[in-house]
RNA sequence: GCGCUUGUGGUGAAACUGGUAUACACGCUGUCUUCAGGAGGCAGUGCCCAAAAGCAUGGGGGUUCGAGUCCCCCCAAGCGCACCA
């Protein structure tokens, strides 16, 4: 008897899909345009585990979907090969990145060919491959000869600034650019040398080099960005991270802050994901107050979202850290707070995390000026102040801010409370600083506290020793990594002065190492590379790109993957605009989501492309955990004891791999074979079974739990394995694999299978005209369908297909006019059988190019006649009336009805519940 | 500490704008063909009960004829940020 023989069936159709490149997409259609994404792999030598396909899975299901419903859909894959793990195992190997990146693509491209995904091939992206990061360097060119007119917020030329400067200086330009540019007139450029106009349209550019603190971790011999430590230690291999203070290239991605907000409210994005850029962002408002330095010309300048507590000021803080420290420390000070500098800075980010409670600084002999009172404050440094955020400097107002009062008890300053309340202790939560009115404050006195933010703005900035601010947390990002395998930038010097290379010299190539570890006198690896120098003679940089660097415009070259001349074509990026959907997780939010953001914008404004967002829609794919299992030893022994028993005994918790254990029993002698330690174990069994303990957790190597999606596939096949994934639950809910539902999805596939056979195995439909009840089951099913797409609602339509089945099953019904738009409503699921059976069907095209069936609207209509009613909320009937009938008569029915007639015990009702047409409730 | 999200059977989970809560699947129980092969069919399965009635969507209030769904207060879990002035 023949059965459903996924083995067969899926190797036919992934051959002939691929021989016939039935995913093939043109750039140039009549039919409306649909652009599909899944953020593309770092190709790790692990391979894909059961988490990576079903961000996958879903992505290919809408663009099936959205195929038969008669889009152009644009579905492409590729690789974000540059990164750290194959560097690492170079280090460790000698064996150059690229050979490790290539087996990997191709372990990754043979997996998810395997699996029957849609993906237009021919279009594959490699960050690391010469084609493509030579556009990479392009756009970092691109960025190097631009500047941000915050006047016409948006980028320009760096040649329509040296117009300015030359016509009059840089006193009018309202530019996003360092805080130190000096002003000059146009005078003053005209009379530089060529090294000074370098220097000072750095501080111009988008891309600038600057010396600044940055996350240094001595493990990887290399620099992060601020997202890629956590807890002072790096995120990816935990070593620590110190700071270091370093020449760098930086990406000045403050300049679209604001735009980087604003546009948020314009994309389709989980409300997490936008409150995490939000957040990042970081955007509040509040005003610079500037305090003359008593005896001195010098001002401490701060940032307070507060000013309306100024009176509350009774001592200022300024950031150890920060560079004109000496300047607002008297003579006779210094040594103490030299003495404290020392001592903050050699402090890892670690150790000032978890140093968060502990309180510290020192004064430093200075003393500033009240602007309104006139009273003499006193200057102190102390490292709950960050150098990075606003000015570096504070007003203490301890009688309004938490951290401001706990300094101040430690140090016994005074208070001076300046709005209502209990003040003996602002840290509890009774204190709320935002709400209540001020007192002990001069003109604001008596009002609350927005209005009292408002006048005292308005009083600061009209006699001149203040303006409103609004300030930004996010800081520009770290472009430059000390690693071999990565981008080179295309910049060489000359006299130390960074030079942009010529477009038409692009790529730069990628030079060869002996070794790719950072020199003996700590340059990067490129370092090593010989004659890694512009004509001979000027030097190359030596930093490549960070990883983010390929990945922020990659949905671009997939519109136009092989011109050679542009990065993408505008008739390209013109047809297909961004990315309609976009999959993938969540943790790129602060990076990868933001920085293609920023890239996208910059095109954007430079002219090469129509939109200024990537990504219309997000969705964020849940992780896939896994559910890892125990042994339990007897300690000190070679005894185990099985779950339920363990707690008669001192046992050790030990992870087993768990391929050795099925529905929490352990097969023993699997276990015995797994790891010679256990070759002579002796068991304590729960009547003749080990069972095991059971935890969920991420899915690690390390943990023994990560299930490998090659052997689900081997035992039940890939369309299995998509319908299983899609029915574990919600795409965006993150959820522990569990592989023992999946024959539930796999006995669904078989009846599929023999829905469209009879008892002996033989294909076998007949023409049969179909009945409305058939039709209706039908049409229902592509009505529900449809709309479980639209929300990617994906679980629920599995378990629609499987009632449709099961319902078709018990009608015996084998009609052609009903299998065949099943089939194709299936197909986007399980695409390997149903294109299997619509040839059986003898169709001769590709179920692909099909057309997705319309349902009949007559016969989805549910029942109209027969209402669930209650009384009162309470009970229950079914009764049956006429839509058309006018509230009056339908008053009528209900009271000639026997069974409501009962529970109305004689009295009228006094009024009638409607939904939608229908009666819901009956008040008496 | 702040922000966001989520709490429904033994398990994964359904439930459209408030309208018969627990669809579908797993598991479990019984059973049939009869097989020891991860096969197929049928019936049962929220809780308490012999049954009827009753009680059930983390807990407590509220709005409503009617609340898993809306509002308020708690509790728990997950994620993110974390001295951001």
């Amino acid at each position: 008897m023949a059965e459903y023989n996924f083995r067969e069936i899926e190797k036919k159709w992934q051959k002939f899909w691929d021989e016939k490149k039935i995913y093939k997409t043109a750039n140039y259609s009549p039919k409306p345009k649909y652009y599909i994404l899944d953020m593309f792999p770092y190709p790790s030598g692990a391979g894909l585990h059961v988490g990576h396909p079903l961000g996958y899975i879903a992505t290919d299901i809408v663009t099936r979907y959205k195929t038969l419903k008669g889009f152009n859909v644009l579905h492409p894959m590729g690789f974000d090969s540059f990164g750290l793990p194959a560097e690492q195992y170079a280090i460790q190997t000698g064996q150059h990145p690229a050979k490790t990146t290539e087996q990997n693509i191709r372990r990754y491209k043979e997996q998810l060919l395997n699996m029957g995904f849609s993906y237009d091939w021919d279009r594959e992206v490699q960050t690391s491959s010469p084609d493509y990061y030579k556009w990479t360097q392009w756009i970092f060119l691109q960025l190097f000869g631009s500047w941000y007119n915050k006047k016409t917020d948006r980028a320009e030329s760096i040649g329509t600034l040296i117009e300015i400067f030359e016509q009059s200086g840089n006193r009018n330009v309202y530019a996003a650019c360092d805080e130190d540019t000096p002003e000059i007139n146009a005078d003053q450029w005209k009379m530089m040398d060529e090294a000074g106009k370098q220097k000072l349209l750095l501080k111009y550019r988008l891309t600038y080099q600057a010396e600044t603190t940055v996350n240094w971790c001595p493990a990887l011999g290399t620099v992060l960005a601020n997202d890629e430590v956590r807890d002072g230690l790096s995120v990816r291999g935990g070593h620590p991270v110190i700071r270091k203070s370093m020449l760098q290239w930086i990406m000045r991605i403050t300049a679209y802050a604001d735009r980087l907000l604003s546009g948020l409210d314009r994309i389709d994005w989980p409300e997490p994901l936008k409150e995490m850029q939000r957040n990042w962002i970081g955007k509040s408002f509040g005003c610079i107050v500037r305090f003359k330095l008593a005896g001195s010309d010098l001002e401490m300048v701060v940032f307070t979202t507060r000013v309306d507590t100024i009176f509350g000021v009774t001592f200022m803080t300024i950031a150890p850290e920060h560079e004109r420290i000496r300047e607002f420390t008297a003579p006779g000070q210094w040594k103490s707070v030299e003495a404290y500098i020392n001592s903050v800075r050699d402090k890892s980010e670690r150790e000032r995390m978890s140093e968060v409670k502990t309180i510290t600084g020192v004064f430093t002999g200075s003393y500033v000026i009240h602007p309104f009172t006139g009273k003499k404050i006193p200057i102190w440094a102390a490292d709950y102040v960050l150098a990075a955020y606003g000015t570096g400097m504070v007003m203490g107002v301890p009688g309004s801010d938490t951290r401001d009062f706990a300094f101040a008890k430690h140090f016994n300053l005074p208070v001076i409370p300046v709005q209502t309340g209990d003040h003996t202790d602002i840290s509890r939560p009774d204190f709320d600083a935002s709400k209540g009115t001020m007192i002990n404050s001069s003109f604001i006195d008596g009002l609350p506290v927005e209005a009292a933010i408002k006048k005292a703005t308005e009083k600061v900035e009209e006699l001149g020793f203040g303006k409103s601010k609004i300030n930004y947390r996010i800081r520009d990002a770290v472009f430059s990594r000390q690693r071999y395998w990565g981008e080179p930038f295309p910049i060489y010097y000359v006299e130390n002065i960074p030079c942009p290379l010529d477009e038409e010299k692009l790529p730069l190539l990628l030079p060869e190492v002996d070794a790719y570890l950072p020199t003996e006198s700590g340059e990067p690896p490129l370092g090593r590379a010989r004659d890694w120098k512009y004509l001979g003679k000027f030097p190359y940089e030596l930093n490549t790109m960070p990883g983010w660097a390929g990945s922020s415009w990659y949905l671009f070259r997939y519109m136009d993957a092989h011109n050679e001349k542009e990065f993408c074509s505008k008739d390209a990026q013109q047809y297909w605009e961004n990315v309609d959907l976009y999959i993938g997780g969540s943790e790129h939010a602060t990076g990868h989501l933001l920085y293609s953001r920023f890239w996208t914008k910059f095109l954007f404004d430079r002219g090469y492309i129509t939109v200024d967002e990537p990504f219309k829609k997000l969705i964020n794919q849940g992780m896939i955990q896994s559910r890892s299992n125990f042994v339990y030893r007897i300690k000190g022994t070679n005894r185990f004891v099985s779950y339920n028993l363990k707690d008669d005994y001192d046992t050790q918790q030990l992870h087993v791999d768990i391929s050795l254990v099925d529905n929490d029993i352990l097969n023993i002698e699997g276990f015995r074979k797994w790891n010679p330690e256990y070759a002579r174990s002796e068991f304590i069994l729960e009547g003749d079974r080990y069972y095991c303990g059971a935890e969920i957790e991420k899915m690690s190597k390390s943990l023994f739990n990560v299930v490998n999606p090659d052997h689900v596939i081997e035992k039940y096949g890939v369309d299995t394995m998509r319908l299983y994934e899609m029915f574990l639950g919600p795409i965006e809910q993150s959820k522990p694999w569990n592989i023992h539902g999946i024959d539930g999805v796999s006995k669904f596939l078989k009846k599929f299978w023999r829905l469209y056979h009879d008892d002996s195995g033989v294909f076998a439909v007949s023409d049969e005209e179909p009945g409305e009840n058939e039709l209706k089951i039908l049409h229902k099913t592509i009505k529900k369908a449809e709309e479980d797409i639209r929300n990617f609602s994906f679980n629920t339509s599995v378990s629609l297909f499987m009632i449709c089945v099961n319902e078709l099953q018990s009608l015996k019904c084998n009609k052609r006019k009903i299998l065949e738009p099943l089939a194709l409503i299936i197909s986007p699921y399980a695409p390997h059988i149903s294109e299997e059976i619509w040839r059986l069907l003898g169709n001769k095209e590709s179920i692909f190019n099909s057309a997705y069936p319309v349902y009949e609207p007559a016969y989805v209509v549910e029942d109209t006649f027969e209402y669930p009613v209650s009384v009162n909320g309470k009970l229950r009937a079914k009764i049956i009336l006429s839509l058309d009938l006018p509230e009056d008569e339908i008053r009528k029915s209900v009271l000639e009805l026997d069974a409501i007639q009962k529970w109305l015990e004689g009295k009228p009702p006094r009024k009638l519940i409607f939904v939608r047409g229908k009666i819901i409730n009956i008040v008496i």
